[in-house]
DNA sequence: TGTCGACTATGTGTCGACAATATAATAGCT
DNA sequence: AGCTATTATATTGTCGACACATAGTCGACA
């Protein structure tokens, strides 16, 4: 697929291809639940590429339903931060601002450092082999290299251990940040394969777990802080790396890269 | 108005009595966001009170419109859990659980420390008469006891502290657990006159933005936390305070009493 | 008299249509 | 030819209506 550093490429939505099931909706409530949760799945995966147009009309068309549902939608991933509402204009995902990534790791750093002691403290016993279970979860996806999976199964895993900690208002706050950190996972997920960075990751995890098992809490902060250093490290290695490589001779010259800013 | 404890009577709401302007609407996204900021406000305000029914279709009478943009509104609420939607079932305003109140006031504490501490780093030089005058509007409003104004330029303070530390992510939480205590503030209103306590408060803003402006991090940090102290210490007073007051004889013995720890 | 089932009532989820607005495309003017 | 005003188009904000889901009510039956 080739994903260079276009992160605001206003790519045009692949047209149909929903709707998978020729029957009538099931229950009631599941139109806007249904685009809710493709929309939020293929905007994580990059699938809809930051920038990018969400028309409602044509979203309408495309999930075979009126534009009540999709609006609902829309507002509800607006709360989100994963797309943009102007008003009277398009809505468009929210674009990646590359700009604030120091900002975001700062704030994702604290709040799983928190949100893990938290576990090392409070952490019910039955939580861990639920913690055990996520884990293994994400290592069997990292297995498959399946993309999508994995980055959804990383965040299970962490929310799961906020989830431990028992702190309902922080860890809803972190699995907010862990949702945005996962279009930074997808792009650079290619260079993670070639690297083999990821099975790093895997071995964490279970270290984390040992610790919250243990009630370490000094042990369980610093290897939270340690893993988000190293999605920090690794991310950053990325950018230098597909910057070098992917950059090819016919630069056009009125688009100035990256980063069409509109503030 | 004598607010006891009954925090979640499902009063019914005042009728008509919103509408102010016969004119049309002048503008044309103005009646979702009109009806939005509204309902906000008197959700924060305890004039909604926490369990009432939001009845869509009594909405929109009341404000002279249709369920779209009340339907907007409520969903935007709830994403902020100020209101909580059951599918197929009436809306409500969010129940004000006093159990996750400790837990409440540990996410307050990090995030107002982590904000704070950050302002002190990192404030450009214009935030710091922009701070004094937030802070002289939450003066001026204690002076002349308007609640809604207390709460509302308090928490306006504060997010301007955020604002100067220049972490987007980090403010955005902040000011959302703001709102959720602005509740809090309210319910304690009255108890807080009663003791004059507002006054500290005050004189507490205008040292920690001496902290800000002299870059004291470590200052900043402590005054912060203090803040936060202040707040839970005040709060449970007022709880064990009203508690005796106004629960005299049907105290339910599986109440441990002003500690309510789920932990 | 207690329990189960159908019926009614209230209120939400969804629909199609209309009106208003922002962008673009075009025409008019200097 | 360049710039402004006007029309055209596309897309959103809002509306009223209908159908389904849930809760409460009533009646039948054991």
């Amino acid at each position: 697929m080739a994903k260079g550093l276009d992160l605001v490429a206003p790519s045009p939505v692949e047209e149909a291809a929903a709707q998978p099931e020729g029957v009538r909706r099931p229950v009631r409530g599941a139109g806007s639940r249904f685009v809710y949760e493709t929309l939020h799945r293929e905007i994580l995966s990059l699938v809809l590429r930051p920038g990018a147009p969400l028309d409602e009309t044509r979203l309408a068309r495309r999930f075979g339903m009126s534009r009540s549902p999709i609006r609902e939608a829309l507002s509800r991933l607006s709360a989100q931060d994963l797309v943009m509402m102007l008003p009277n204009r398009s809505t468009l995902v929210a674009p990646l601002d590359l700009t604030t990534f120091p900002r975001y790791v700062e704030a994702l750093d604290l709040l799983q450092r928190i949100n893990t002691r938290l576990a090392a403290q409070h952490r019910p016993a039955a939580s861990i082999p639920e913690l055990r279970r996520k884990a293994e979860l994400f290592d069997a996806s990292v297995k498959l290299q399946d993309h999508l999976e994995m980055s959804a199964s990383n965040s299970a895993f962490h929310i799961a251990i906020a989830a431990a900690g028992g702190n309902p208002y922080l860890a809803r706050q972190y699995g907010a940040l862990l949702d945005a950190g996962r279009r930074l996972l997808h792009l650079h997920f290619e260079y993670l394969e070639q690297t083999g960075g990821e099975y790093v990751l895997a071995d964490e995890h279970h270290d984390m777990i040992d610790m919250i098992a243990a009630r370490d809490v000094e042990g369980a902060d610093r290897l939270a802080h340690a893993h988000t250093r190293q999605f920090h490290d690794r991310f950053m290695r990325f950018l230098r790396t597909s910057y070098v490589d992917d950059f090819p001779f016919e630069r056009d010259d009125t688009d100035t890269g990256a980063e069409p800013n509109d503030r």
